[in-house]
DNA sequence: CTTTGCGAATATGTCCGACTAATCGCGGAG
DNA sequence: CTCCGCGATTAGTCGGACATATTCGCAAAG
């Protein structure tokens, strides 16, 4: 395909960004269209060559962009068949990408609510766990994300990103593999979240102190109170989360 | 790294059994060899005209089974670095399909036991949150998987088929799409390590008494019971699962 | 001797066009 | 009316060419 006009051409193909390569912002823009409900589950999307060509790409580029989809469990391709979107239960709504597609746009208050249930459901119980396994360099990173949450604010990207790295060092602390893995997850969500709750107002609370009893609580190889630090830190931030929703119900 | 087999055409047409392409055997094949260590973290493998040429594929094909890959989070492609293996931690363990590559080999005992615990600490509160929502028709599916449970044995395809489906449908009715998603993974695991368990001649317990306990506590509405029933099967069933595994349990 | 910067080698990324394989649907034979 | 097969359609695979982006070595400057 030429890239004669660069610049142009490239924003029509979705705003490729640094090293974001051409296949990943076809993913991204298919992604975001599935995620959002603009194409429905069960519904066929048009033919390689014709969105291809619509899309201004090569037909190879295009179908490694599927590819991705598919390993997501978004789409499945069938010869003669098509490939159409699969139901929202086969989704791998967990996997990271997907979820930066789910919150790239209006995020769906139902989906939030449910994230929160399971953010419930697991972090208290991996805080206990880390109380129990943790060790001295779990403590440090624990410290050192508390110590960046507290320079920066959670309306900036940087403390954001310390607010991640809090939670997957927690998770870290677990030792645990499988909760390892949820954690890059949970830490989109949590992330996603926060951005969105920070949206409507001023900051409706510091988030500090609920962190810091979790991380006392750990150090303190207190599990109980681990837990408990945890469920209420939870509790909190999806009140806080809810209410920003209510109240810019747009 | 590059297999040493000469190019069998007609064997790896005949390993791509029904409905498998050839890009999911290559993804599969790869996969394995990630998965089970056979490539390390941070490790790069063959180029890909090489790689694809040793495999006897052509170069595209195999692209796309390496975005399948990259879209798990297993490797990363960069232009000149190479594909290199992610670290464990980049992984996507809960994907199905990485699931099903970890057991394809010999199952890590460590990685097994983190998989009971993380289901020690979703399933019973996912049957805590069903107790609570359930309708009528979820009932019925839990009932329906326990009359399959009951005409098979686990020993058998369609009884750990009926098993997948009896905690899928409990993961169902918490109506958390979140929860829903990990339904898909749990499932897997637990068909994996059922069978695991199996392989180890005489059937150590009938399972079907422990699921009718979290049945009933289901359509009994009460959450306090269905939790603790969960909690006692998953207890259980990781017990025989580690018996079986003997030795290699923490 | 260390550092900086430039150029070339190289592996992935994208494009193209043809061919293959699988499958759905239509229409004719029985 | 049913069943079978043939053709049309769409994804899958192929191979080969070119673009792009890094890495790496080498040379010149400090």
């Amino acid at each position: 395909m030429s890239l004669g006009q660069p610049a142009e051409e490239r924003d029509r193909r979705g705003e490729r960004s640094t090293g974001r390569r051409l296949r990943g912002a076809i993913a991204h823009y298919l992604g975001r269209a599935i995620v959002s409900g603009a194409i429905a589950p069960g519904e066929k999307l048009t033919g390689e060559v014709a969105n291809a060509e619509a899309l201004d790409v090569s037909r190879s580029a295009y179908r490694e962009a599927v590819q991705a989809l598919a390993a997501k469990g978004l789409v499945e391709s069938r010869t003669k068949a098509g490939t159409r979107v699969l139901p929202r239960s086969r989704w791998n709504l967990l996997d990271p990408d997907v979820l930066a597609w789910a919150f790239s746009g209006e995020p769906d208050p139902g989906f939030v609510h449910d994230l929160f249930e399971l953010r419930a459901i697991v972090e208290p119980a991996a805080a206990r766990l880390a109380a129990e396994r943790r060790e001295k360099q779990d403590i440090a990173a624990l410290k050192a994300a508390l110590a960046k949450m507290r320079r920066h604010t959670l309306a900036t990207e940087a403390g954001r990103s310390a607010d991640r790295e809090f939670h997957d060092a927690l998770l870290q602390a677990t030792r645990n593999s499988a909760l390892t893995t949820l954690s890059a997850s949970i830490g989109a969500a949590v992330s996603w979240t926060t951005q969105f709750k920070q949206r409507t107002k001023a900051l409706p609370r510091d988030a500090v102190p609920d962190h810091v009893r979790v991380s006392d609580a750990i150090a303190a190889g207190d599990p109980d109170a681990a837990e408990e630090a945890m469920r209420a830190l939870i509790d909190l931030a999806f009140r806080d989360t809810r209410h920003s929703m209510d109240g810019a119900a747009d």
